[in-house]
DNA sequence: CTTTATTTATTGGATGTCCAATAATAAATT
DNA sequence: AATTTATTATTGGACATCCAATAAATAAAG
């Protein structure tokens, strides 16, 4: 099984990535409505990682709890999408993220 | 006590943002050498929150147990500098970071 | 020398993220 | 109808990050 990550480098082992999950999701969701495995599935694209069952569906769980984002039943799919205040929450969320960590990307990531 | 942010816009509530602390020293002390409150300071600048010490000692110390910061004291500071390792795998972490995240950045990134 | 301020440090509790393992459900296939 | 596959879901344990509260050690100021 090829565990290679067909997007990025390896994966650091110096400090700790995690975090940023359900942001990842919003962020995702604001792409196209997607079911969990298919979420799961982008999220390996980004960072290398597919993540778990475990990881993924509390992670929705939550969101839904918070009224960010609902579902709808197609065949087996539950398929995710933004409520209007996950689509703001997102804006601002990837607003912040990108001013905070505007100088890494400055410094490390290709602007052509 | 002022406690807006000079650096960057509100804290989003929509969705967790924590993670990446150690990265984010990792990547500090790749501009010079620090002692905890400085460091403490420059993290608030950069996320709009200042990490309590409970937060920022603990990751100081498995930085250096992993091998990646050394420290040296001067007066009642503890200045804190990357090791070999460490500067190798910052540079490493960054540059995942930015491939990750780099389409996020790509949307809300100020990239004049 | 005593007091004050700075800096470092620890404890305890909460939460999000992570995986392996297991299971339930539902559609598709045989 | 029975089996297989896809998808959703839960449990339990680990760890990083977060804060409030508390404290100790050291330098500076009085």
């Amino acid at each position: 099984m090829d565990n290679s990550n067909s997007c990025c480098e390896n994966i650091p082992d110096c400090c700790d990535m995690r975090g940023l999950l359900s942001f990842s999701i919003l962020w995702l969701l604001t792409k196209k409505e997607m079911y969990g495995q298919e979420l799961a599935d982008e999220l390996g694209k980004m960072r290398g990682i597919v993540p778990n069952a475990g990881t993924i569906y509390p992670a929705l769980s939550e969101l839904e709890k918070r009224g960010l984002v609902e579902r709808i039943r197609r065949g087996r799919k539950n398929y995710y999408f933004l409520t209007e205040t996950g689509r703001l929450g997102s804006i601002e969320a990837c607003r912040y993220f990108c001013t905070v960590y505007e100088d890494i990307f400055k410094e490390y990531g290709n602007t052509p």
